[in-house]
DNA sequence: TTCATAAATTCATACATAGGCATATCTCCT
DNA sequence: AGGAGATATGCCTATGTATGAATTTATGAA
């Protein structure tokens, strides 16, 4: 019940579902992530460390770059959240958008992306 | 999108979410749930106005008494729904005893549960 | 090794939203 | 009209979201 509420509480928030689906093709560098959504670093963070908590994601460092990616996790609870997710949404016109932003920002490479973010985005 | 978040907000509270399990199987008047929940009755209105906003739960009225139960929608979103959350947690803990609960308070009849409420379930 | 820089997270704080209750209001029955 | 159950309103507290500043972690240069 405890970690059906995690679910739950981490799925309720709208930029955290859009992230989730925006990782359910592919794995995204946090500064990406943050492109992505149009919020503070500090935000994302926190809305990554949220969805992580709750076992729905998973993190990869590589460098200084963080990476994150859907759960690979087997545990039934974390499996069916996600399938509900993604079967719920997976023609849902917001996500879709949201799929022709991704392929915009994932031809931009990472130092360009993270440079852009210093200049204000100029 | 906005739909589906509706739903998610409607199940990222565990009174919400016990309710909804209690619904399962039987339809439940409103002081039924408030003595199941152990909330005020305001309380377990709101919660239960959230449920139906969400179109998860369908509300029928029998005199002054106001009945709950399972959306009978047969809207995708809603089904999918509904099964995620009764697919997760039919084996719970805590939802188990809550069935033990519940059948004492199926046993109570309605005029008495009522009235114990005035009297501060003396 | 030490220092500087960059990316990400944690911290401190402001603001908004949500849960809870008491009380007022509404609806329905007699 | 009177009385009962249910809901709406108003208020308080707690939790959640968002941000900038400070801190941590990792890289690369001196």
């Amino acid at each position: 019940m405890y970690e059906f509420m995690n679910i739950t509480r981490a799925l309720s928030d709208e930029n955290r579902i859009r992230a989730l689906m925006a990782l359910r093709k592919r794995e995204l560098c946090v500064c990406q992530i943050i492109e992505f959504l149009g919020l503070a670093p500090s935000t994302v963070s926190k809305h990554m460390s949220i969805l992580r908590q709750a076992r729905l994601i998973e993190g990869r460092k590589e460098g200084v770059w963080m990476h994150y990616s859907l759960s690979s996790s087997r545990r039934p609870e974390v499996r069916k959240a996600i399938n509900w997710v993604i079967a719920s949404l997976e023609n849902d016109e917001k996500i879709i958008k949201d799929e022709k932003l991704l392929s915009k920002i994932m031809k931009c490479n990472l130092e360009d992306l993270c440079r852009r973010k210093k200049n204000k985005r100029g």
